[in-house]
DNA sequence: TCTGGGGTCCTAGGACCC
DNA sequence: TCTGGGGTCCTAGGACCC
């Protein structure tokens, strides 16, 4: 068996541990620049808010109906993710955290009473760290994340909900909408809809041999799933082949100048999340885009990616290779609304050539290791930072609802008055 | 006026090779 | 006029996920 651990509109929880008295209201979380809403409470999907909404669209509605909005304040819930993690390794022999709200949960030992075991964890969690969590056990982990749907759905389950027995699978698969089963997105649904295809349960009788002329091995693995089959082995290393540092601005950028302070940010943000995964890259890609939300304007996209001539994990060789990508793509006159880079071609190891002047990579791997060292113990995270970072993207960002950094700012900390 | 960010995997087709 | 066959590797784009 294998669980699933969900936290219930997580980013939304995150913000009601600090804000009890919203617990039962509508409440909303938006995207970086208040573009979006990209969490929300039960209470707001009820009044028929979604997710993706442009916040500028549904704000004057959303006021009048009472709901909370917050920026998104993505430290506090990447920390809050972290609590609700150590309490579920705590309570399994592993786990694989899958996202920043999942886990799978890997129970080694046996047990019988996989329902009691998930309510347990479940109520555990709730009380360690404030975060409802929806847990549900299975075969497989597509029929693990169905059977927590369950449990987030239908407040008798507790919390905790298991698909042990064929007729609880029959029954599970029955009332779960072929849409909603992990793996089928937009574009499938669409074709499983022209064959008739509605429920899960549909899905899965299907014979193997009709499941394959219809899909690829992605969609056959998703079918052996939900028929009790364990076919999605996750990736368990954590390190990631790549990682990218993007933005959308509250307004059009058209400068060279302010382009490059934005990279500044991206190269900064990027390279330390390398570093934290021990990891150095060889190529940079940069990107940009013009608005593409408006016609009275030309559209632009491009991107252009460099590659080291050797391996490095320091936030100013990035950023030097990421201002080469953008000089070449850069064109003068154009309102860019979104900009970004990549980094990848990642490996365990540095990797010189044979030029390469060893001393001074290994004295520019002290250094960085020295920055973030400094920058971690300090309440700012930018206390040593890029020049050219100036004060970063505060000019052409947006957050106005703000809540405070509650866990890991001592400014910030709450305030209990009795 | 205002429309998010960060990932992975798969596949078709081109480049290249013998 | 005639213009092979087969293999591998790489990459861009599509689809999916949260």
């Amino acid at each position: 068996m294998i669980g699933l651990a969900d936290c219930n509109n997580f980013f939304v929880s995150c913000e009601r541990v600090f804000r009890p008295e919203l617990a039962h209201k509508p409440v909303i979380v938006l995207s970086n620049n208040d573009g979006c809403a990209v969490a929300l409470s039960n209470e707001a999907k009820a009044l028929g808010f979604k997710r993706g909404d442009p916040f500028f669209k549904i704000k004057d509605r959303a006021s009048a109906a009472g709901v909370t909005f917050f920026s998104g304040n993505h430290r506090l819930y990447g920390d809050m993710s972290a609590r609700v993690m150590t309490t579920l390794r705590a309570l399994s022999d592993d786990i694989e955290v899958y996202s920043i709200d999942e886990a799978f949960l890997n129970i080694h030992s046996e047990t019988d009473d996989y329902a009691g075991l998930a309510r347990y964890m479940a109520a555990k969690v709730r009380r360690d760290t404030g975060i409802p969590v929806s847990i549900g056990f299975a075969p497989t982990r597509t029929l693990a994340k169905i059977a927590s749907r369950f449990a987030k759905k239908y407040p008798g389950y507790a919390g905790g909900c298991v698909i042990d027995t064929p007729e609880k699978t029959a029954k599970a698969l029955t009332l779960t909408p072929v849409g909603d089963v992990w793996g089928i997105g937009r574009r499938l649904l669409k074709r499983l809809q022209i064959y008739g295809i509605n429920t899960a349960m549909d899905l899965a009788s299907l014979p193997q041999e009709r499941i394959e002329s219809i899909f690829n091995i992605t969609g056959v693995r998703t079918w052996k799933e939900l028929n009790g089959i364990p076919s999605i082995v996750p990736d368990n290393d954590s390190e990631h082949k790549t990682i990218t540092s993007s933005r959308s601005f509250a307004k059009e950028v058209y400068t060279f100048e302010e382009l490059h302070k934005a990279f500044a940010v991206f190269a900064t943000i990027a390279a330390k999340k390398l570093r934290e995964q021990k990891e150095h890259a060889l190529e940079v890609e940069a990107f940009i885009a013009t608005n593409r939300f408006r016609d009275n304007a030309p559209l632009y996209f491009n991107s252009c990616s460099v590659t080291l001539a050797e391996s490095s994990d320091s936030t100013s060789e990035i950023l030097k290779a990421a201002l080469k990508a953008l000089k070449r793509i850069f064109r003068p006159g154009l309102g860019y609304k979104k900009a970004g880079i990549t980094i990848s071609r990642i490996a365990h190891s540095p990797q010189p050539h044979i030029f390469s002047d060893i001393a001074k990579m290994e004295k520019m791997s002290k250094l960085m290791l020295t920055v973030d060292a400094i920058n971690n113990s300090q309440h700012s995270s930018y206390a040593v930072k890029i020049a050219s970072m100036g004060n970063g993207l505060e000019e052409i960002s947006r957050k106005d609802h703000s809540s405070r950094l509650f866990t890991t700012r001592l400014e910030d900390i709450i305030e209990v008055h009795a």
